[in-house]
DNA sequence: GAGTGGTCTAGACCACCCC
DNA sequence: GGGTGGTCTAGACCACTCC
């Protein structure tokens, strides 16, 4: 199960293994995990090593610990497509429906005052300005604004612009997407919403705003979303 | 600034005091914190240690590090009062509004099944069914209706539902929350609920159906929250 | 080559839980 | 008292970055 001659630290090895166990139901909730001097002696290798597996696997709820008892399976399982932070495109792949995109606008703008401050550039700084109306099995589900610095997006296309961004922006621009904060409400669709989503004027919609960072900080993009109230949900995990 | 002999766990001493400096920004954004070697060699602690002070910070994005070059202050500050699981009550003091609750409905009902399933207790187990409208500053903003497990909620009042149910929870029912699922959909008002909320039926309203755990996993209540659009946004912070 | 974080070791003592 | 997780040490070698 360790390889010690792998490239793959043996943590994360431990890690995988257990985290295998528990997916494949080997491993039931509530049930204890073998003790920590346990694996250290099994697999030759240090206490510590263990302790960093199993931290991670805590830290990402799938253990808990208590003091001088052991370690257990959590009894709920991670909700893991729905968690965290996704696209669009990787969303609606993870609930089995199709996603597609059809762009709607496609240009260079100077950044407007608001918008420059939230992204950390300077006012008239040239962004895209991508709009599209977002698909699952090809129905309207969303529409799509992103604002992203052309700066930092070098030779965007419209082809691009109409596939997942979030692939080129790891992919090509090699910006490690790190965390976003979003902020989301509750609205009714005006009537150009409403006639690009195809659903009534006055219908009931989600707003949401996402911001993205980089791990240092820096602001990636914006995004403004307008979701079909009847056909979305939003679902996160909170912790304390 | 590191105490040896303090109860207190020495990369816990450690971790406040880089978070202070931090947070009085003696510490600047994009800033690089000494070497690790440095701290170790300096208060005569092991390098572990300090890792696990400075892994701490990482995960909860103070910092970020990058292989090679060193350790770096992020350059968002972290949006304490929103982030995270908070109650009604401690959210709108982090807001800076007066909470309060007005309490229209109390009773022990037996569990109706699809409550019961999620509670992961038996059908017709005896449950609180509480509902209240939450005011802010007096103005209502939000219909909430709990469901908790009377086995597990013992002794609990109309006096102490109408006032703060976590503080109940954690303080006297010594049950640590740990974690929680949330589904947020848009609607809108029907006749009942616009009515106890002062609005118009029909107007747009924000659905929140949360879930409380342990941190075994196991479920302690379900929230059922109608907001008004027009007086809330709900706000959080992702992590890829 | 020097400095940094990433991984890893082989021990140690403690507090807590259960018998 | 024996087992558990929680904390801690004093080293080590590696990969990466920068000069």
């Amino acid at each position: 199960m360790i390889n010690k001659n792998s490239p793959v630290p043996l943590y994360y090895q431990l890690e995988e293994y257990i985290k295998g166990l528990i997916e494949k139901g080997e491993l039931q909730p509530g049930e204890t995990l073998p003790p920590e001097r346990e694996y250290a002696q099994k697999y030759k290798i240090s206490r510590m090593t263990v302790r960093q597996a199993i931290n991670q696997l805590v830290n990402e709820g799938y253990l808990y610990r208590q003091k001088g008892k052991g370690t257990f399976v959590s009894e709920r399982k991670i909700e893991q497509p729905l968690q965290g932070l996704t696209s669009f495109t990787e969303e609606m792949k993870a609930r089995g429906l199709v996603p597609g995109s059809q762009l709607v606008h496609f240009e260079i703008i100077p950044a407007p005052s608001p918008i420059a401050e939230q992204l950390t550039i300077a006012e008239n700084t040239p962004i895209y300005d991508i709009k599209r109306i977002r698909l699952a099995d090809g129905v309207p589900m969303a529409l799509e604004t992103n604002y992203i610095s052309a700066h930092l997006a070098k030779n965007l296309t419209e082809q691009i612009a109409n596939e997942s961004l979030y692939d080129y922006i790891e992919g090509q621009l090699k910006v490690r997407i790190d965390s976003a904060t979003q902020v989301i409400e509750s609205s009714i669709a005006s009537k150009d919403e409403a006639a690009l989503l195809n659903i009534a004027e006055g219908a009931p919609v989600m707003l949401i705003q996402r911001k993205t960072f980089q791990k240092e900080g820096t602001p990636i993009e914006l995004v403004k979303s307008i979701y079909r109230a009847d056909r979305y949900k939003f679902m996160i995990e909170l912790k304390r």
